[in-house]
DNA sequence: TTTCCTCGCTACAGACCTGTCTGTTGCTAG
DNA sequence: CTAGCAACAGACAGGTCTGTAGCGAGGAAA
């Protein structure tokens, strides 16, 4: 799948990354997410990206670079669509709360949905000290900082318990697909969060 | 670790499933919790077994069943505990569950927690239809199911999202310990559970 | 044109994986 | 004493894994 008809960028002229890089971490991604990291072999990826081993050892040192690059990118996309969602409710903690718990839950709820790469990963491999699993930590960290935010501007009384709630919520959800329909995420995730903040007042 | 000096039972006499098979097991299942069941090779079983390889697949065919014992197992230790604890609280929903959070958190916070095996595995393999994910798919419905019989006993409103709510809860809790101080995992889930029944009334 | 770099292709080393097979030891029952 | 069984020990087959090395093609820069 994804036949690329004949080499579209030049590529190599100006100084900014090769596609190649790009293109090798974004076939990787996809099926390090679908089939699992540890159930994945580099000669699938290179295989599946038209590109030699040699090009994937190029740009990542070892396996396990080419993981914590791709829950990277993972943690980039996230944030992303996190600041899109938060950018519309400036100014309206509570909104903007129960948005994200509303494209949270969306997420969750897709046929595809394999689950939290971050938790995924962390999951496949127990040594905390894993490239990958360091920047898994910081992603979820993250998260809860985020939370914490809102928390804040929520003017609830303990921000810091709250955000810890949520965050165990929506990580949660992120493992809970196979016992939660798809139509449901939605609506526990909001309602759940609507219940913390309340108590936490 | 955990010599026999010389054979306990002489096992081979009465019918009484062999020991050789609980050793197995109970070697195997703390390698597959501490390290992971991919990285962990029946050849590395077998040696910290000190049981021979014809041993290991004559009790079990496949390491995918051996793997799915490991998940049954895990399943009938929880659900032990679960029932010792729910039987400290007949006719007191409310109490029973408070405690069921308080020994869930207690387990969370256990410096060596490496997280549910159950959620484990189903991260590790990605195959809905292999023999460990139906185990870990069963065990998280029967959570849904005994939650559910809580939320109806405390006669609220929607019982039925309420336990979704709650197993949602607890899954978080079990992979969400790296961001969760030690300490906290206790108080959080507990106050979150009061948060959510209250709620629901 | 010559030089240099990146790329794809292929083969390889060495380790590890699951599962099978052969052969030996020791115990128990008849 | 013999037959059967459970267990151990170890080699093996066939495949996969990560990571390295050598080769030739093609384009850009000198």
């Amino acid at each position: 799948m994804q036949q690329d008809s004949g080499r579209s960028t030049p590529n190599s002229k100006a100084g900014e990354a090769t596609d190649v890089r790009e293109r090798i971490l974004e076939t990787a991604s996809g099926l390090f997410y679908r089939e699992g990291v540890r159930a994945v072999g580099v000669d699938l990826v290179v295989a599946a990206a038209g590109v030699a081993k040699t090009s994937l050892y190029r740009y990542f040192r070892t396996k396990d670079d080419l993981i914590a690059a791709f829950l990277q990118r993972e943690d980039e996309d996230f944030w992303r669509t996190w600041d899109e969602v938060a950018g519309k409710h400036r100014d309206d903690p509570a909104g903007e709360l129960q948005a994200h718990m509303d494209w949270i839950g969306e997420r969750v709820g897709r046929p595809n949905y394999r689950g939290c790469p971050q938790l995924n990963v962390a999951a496949e491999f127990p040594q905390a000290d894993h490239p990958a699993r360091q920047v898994a930590t910081a992603h979820k960290l993250e998260l809860r900082r985020r939370l914490f935010d809102i928390a804040e501007r929520l003017g609830v009384a303990r921000a810091e318990i709250l955000a810890g709630q949520l965050a165990v919520l929506i990580n949660g959800a992120f493992v809970s697909s196979p016992i939660l329909s798809a139509a449901e995420a939605k609506d526990l995730l909001q309602q759940a969060a609507r219940a913390l903040v309340q108590a936490a007042r």
